[in-house]
DNA sequence: CGAGGCGGCCCTATGGCCGCCTCGGTGCCATAGT
């Protein structure tokens, strides 16, 4: 069936009362209905959703979304339902009752095209089950969605497996495979492209900048005054806003002293009963409190215009996941401000986080085990043989997955044949190479609190646009206003005078003797930055790297 | 990697200090027990 820009416009218009797409969003739409694989990189609120669900009422069939919070796919499917002012949208998950479950199915079965469920919102785990699989395959299912699709590359290697196996959940199914995240650098496109096997992807990625949030950073030495610090900086914006910490017992502290000075303060972390999870998150989004303190659990799905401020009690793990946390703010266009309070000390729990220590011996008692058994084994079974936890036994079993060393299906693992040694020594690699990746990341982030640069100019390069001027809305192009004693507007022109002569373009490919391809993220004054594709992220000296010839351009 | 809790130590007793140990984030799902 072919479904031209007009019908998709008037989908968009009759279902959502949306008049006018915004550039860009058309195309991917077309290419979405015309049964092409799409990765959509677009902050919240700039109509991402649209992308797919205007082409799925306009296709014949179900939609099957894939959606990481229970909580999440309840929101998605009210939004559509009310739109359409008909119930089309239905979620399957576990916590619900036997009676939903079956509703849901025999609406997705239903014969009447004008009763059928138009979308089917589930978790990644749910896909993964084989009766679940195989009752969505008998399905008419129009496109494969995947939301909030950087979860593939920052959750599935250790914390949600499942998230590795849409790749080829999504090849079984056999239909096209639409992408959607607010942020993704373009390694993080690149992986989510390679896990999900998307074909030949039409990529749309728009709307990184962000001028109206004012960027800053503090550092500190003591751990005591970085917390007066914070408390000082919160006290001192325009609320609501957000607190993001590091613990959840920060949450808690942080949130007893905001209140004890006056404010309506909230600590949310994930160990939170359900209830006042949500019921904090109504009162933040209904204007009731001033602040919520929160550890990363707190945000996605979450779409309020008038954050006046995020700050940070620490540093994130990433750049990637910086972006997205200052992006809830602002998001009416006036402005707001993100301060990242800094301690390198902080840096200790987000390198803790990403090491990923494999060691040999449980790798090899695991591989054993796998041997030892006749055919395909359940992780369940492994963990009680093993007495190991599933949590970490996914981790190890993701590991020798990733080394070709075990298939896995729905039915469970079985081993392959492959010498142990050689084996356990692959896995070792991978678990190495993730970590070096990892703890690259990290290091990008501290970069970023270290930089005397334009902070934007330094987040926008991380994403792969260029700034080519300063921004003028950040400390550091104040500072720097201020030392050359001009007005901040007047720092551009400067800027434009002193433009250095960079030997690699941004973003081009070059190869370097040992670390071998890469691509050129950023320069600072003296450095630039490659982003190494077994290595991750380094920085290395411009003088060294024409003096030595390290890096040389590709393709010539 | 770093913070914080805990026990032991000093020996007049108290509280302060040392060293050791543990813990730290994100969420599906299934299963057991009320």
């Amino acid at each position: 069936m072919h479904v031209t820009r007009e019908t998709l416009a008037r989908t968009a218009s009759e279902i959502f009362g949306w008049d006018t797409a915004r550039e860009g969003q058309l195309e991917a739409m077309t290419a979405v209905a015309a049964g092409r694989d799409v990765l959509c990189v677009m902050p919240t609120g700039h109509g991402k959703s649209a992308v797919y669900q205007v082409p799925a009422f306009a296709l014949p069939g179900v939609a099957v979304v894939i959606s990481p919070l229970i909580a999440l796919q309840g929101d998605q499917a009210d939004a559509i339902n009310a739109a359409a002012g008909a119930t089309r949208a239905y979620v399957l998950n576990s916590t619900q009752p036997q009676s939903a479950v079956d509703a849901a199915w025999a609406a997705a079965e239903d014969k009447d095209e004008d009763r059928r469920a138009k979308f089917l919102f589930l978790a990644p785990e749910q896909l993964a089950r084989e009766e679940v699989f195989k009752r969505l395959k008998a399905l008419d299912v129009s496109i494969l969605v995947i939301d909030e699709a950087h979860c593939v590359s920052a959750w599935g290697h250790d914390f949600r497996p499942d998230y590795l196996q849409l790749g080829s959940l999504a090849e079984a199914l056999d239909r096209p495979v639409v992408a959607l995240t607010a942020t993704a650098a373009p390694p993080v496109r690149t992986e989510i492209a390679e896990v999900l096997r998307l074909k030949d992807p039409f990529l749309i990625a728009q709307g990184f900048d962000r001028p109206n949030l004012y960027l800053s950073v503090q550092m500190h030495v003591e751990a005591d005054d970085k917390r007066q610090a914070v408390m000082e900086s919160v006290l001192g914006l325009t609320h609501p806003g957000l607190v993001y910490v590091a613990t959840r017992r920060e949450t808690e502290e942080y949130a007893e002293d905001l209140a004890k000075a006056g404010l309506r303060a909230a600590p949310y972390h994930s160990g939170r009963p359900a209830g006042e999870r949500k019921e904090v998150h109504r009162q933040f989004l209904n204007d009731e409190l001033d602040v919520v303190v929160a550890t990363t659990a707190f945000g996605m799905g979450i779409d309020k215009p008038n954050v006046r401020y995020v700050v940070h009690a620490g540093i994130p793990d990433s750049i990637d996941s910086y972006y997205q946390e200052i992006g809830r703010g602002g998001r009416d266009g006036q402005p707001a401000a993100a301060v990242l309070h800094y301690r390198p000390e902080d840096l200790g729990l987000r390198r803790f986080f990403a090491s990923k220590r494999a060691d040999d011996q449980s790798l090899r008692q695991l591989l054993a085990a796998l041997r030892a058994e006749r055919g395909t084994v359940t992780q369940a079974h492994l963990s009680q043989k093993l007495g190991v936890s599933s949590r970490r036994l996914s981790g190890l079993l993701n590991l020798l997955n990733a080394a070709g060393a075990v298939t896995a299906s729905k039915k469970g693992y079985r081993a392959r044949r492959m010498a142990p040694d050689e084996a356990v020594a692959a896995a070792v690699d991978y678990a190495e190479r993730r970590e070096s990746i990892d703890q690259s990341r990290v290091d990008m982030a501290r970069q970023y609190a270290e930089t005397s640069g334009c902070r934007r100019q330094f987040l926008l390069g991380y994403f792969g646009e260029d700034l080519p001027e300063p921004c003028g809305n950040c400390d550091n192009c104040e500072k720097a206003a201020a030392e050359a004693d001009i007005p901040v507007e007047e720092l551009q022109v400067l800027a434009a005078a002193e433009a250095p002569n960079l030997p690699f373009p941004l973003q081009s490919t070059v190869t370097h003797s040992e670390w071998g391809p890469g691509v050129v993220m950023s320069y600072e004054e003296e450095t630039v930055t490659v982003l190494f594709e077994a290595e991750g992220y380094k920085t290395l000296s411009i003088d060294l790297v024409l003096e030595k010839e390290l890096l040389k351009p590709r393709n010539q």
